[in-house]
DNA sequence: ATACTAAGATAGTAATTAGTTACTATCTCT
DNA sequence: AGAGATAGTAACTAATTACTATCTTAGTAT
């Protein structure tokens, strides 16, 4: 956490991403200083305007890596999946999981999102979200053409449900300020929402 | 809302606080300058700080008003209920009229409650949705108590969907940039969430 | 070894912030 | 009408902020 020896720029960018998750985890986003950000890294404060060009462009690298780590996870879950709803709960609990590996990382999109309209990193966020819901009512489209779920679905609303309850979750952890519930509450809300789309249980 | 006219302090406050929700709708709720407080209601900065001793006074007085208000809204919502699924139901779409009024204040809630754990604001918003959460739960095991829904029903697990639906709901707003598809977005999502917690529907 | 390159240190700047102080204008109560 | 209380103003302050010069030194290729 202390490293005396120097890094190459890009291993540098990727801590100071690592630092901003890390500090995230208690702070709220906004409140997080370049200086804050060098400290956690051992550095001084100058040190990290070598590697980016504004605070802004820190945030959009945390964007980018957020995006990134999270559409690898997701791809790797609904790529292993047997039929639409078995990749679904795999989205689900893929997705989860990566709160719990990164409790800050849903925290900072949200934050991002309830900025103005017209900011950059807003629109990335969007952009993200956006894709998220799609690659959801894709997959419940999908399952309703199998007959798996309740055929007459709204499926628009069932993704937008879908990113709810995950965002129930988070609400969760910050109330309990415990990732660790995070797992459990999650087993116990999915055979909700798999009533809620219309799956019959055994 | 450029009163020149001197207000009591009472009533300032609460222009102070209506002010904060007003800019909450535009701009991150930790970005809202005390400036920027007193420039909405176009009074100079120092005079914000007759009526509050320091900014976060202000923030506790407008979770306060928040508090209240919704209370309100949700207390004459579940006083004219019939039964507790209709109670949760009138809850439902009470809330989120509420959250089409003002929907500044679920963002305002949402960051606070990202605030580190020791911070006092934080506090009364964790007690503030913990409350609701269990006002919530209380419904649900009235409801399977008179057989309205799935006999095993998990309330914890149903409370904490039901403010993920509410908080899938504010996700979109923020994605939409407009309150008004809040409602329609809101009828959507009910039938699902009623399935969820195993009403049989017509 | 030596010289080049780039990461980091040091020490700044200008702008913005919450909060203060001394004064003025307005309201209210008798 | 006059006096006390108080809402509001103007002009500060001290601290913090993102960002930037200039210098140092560590890693590397020759």
């Amino acid at each position: 956490m202390m490293p005396k020896t120097r890094l190459a720029a890009g291993e540098r960018q990727l801590e100071i991403v690592r630092a901003v998750l890390t500090l995230a985890a208690e702070n709220s986003p906004d409140a997080i200083t370049t200086q804050a950000i060098a400290q956690q890294m051992g550095l001084t404060q100058g040190a990290v305007f070598r590697h980016f060009p504004t605070r802004e462009a820190i945030w959009l690298a945390v964007v980018d890596w957020v995006e990134q780590n999270l559409g690898d996870v997701i791809a790797a879950a609904v790529a292993e999946a047997g039929d639409p709803l078995d990749g679904l709960g795999r989205l689900f609990a893929a997705h989860v999981a990566f709160i719990a590996a990164h409790p800050s990382a849903p925290r900072l999109i949200f934050n991002e999102l309830q900025k103005p309209a017209a900011h950059p990193v807003k629109q990335r966020v969007c952009d993200l979200l956006d894709r998220y819901r799609r690659r959801v009512a894709e997959l419940l489209a999908h399952a309703k053409a199998k007959a798996l779920v309740e055929p007459e679905l709204d499926e628009a609303a069932a993704a937008t449900l879908f990113v709810g309850t995950v965002q129930g979750l988070v609400v969760q952890t910050l109330l309990a300020g415990d990732p660790q519930t995070l797992q459990p509450a999650a087993r116990r809300l999915w055979p909700l929402y798999l009533r809620a789309i219309g799956v019959r249980q055994p």
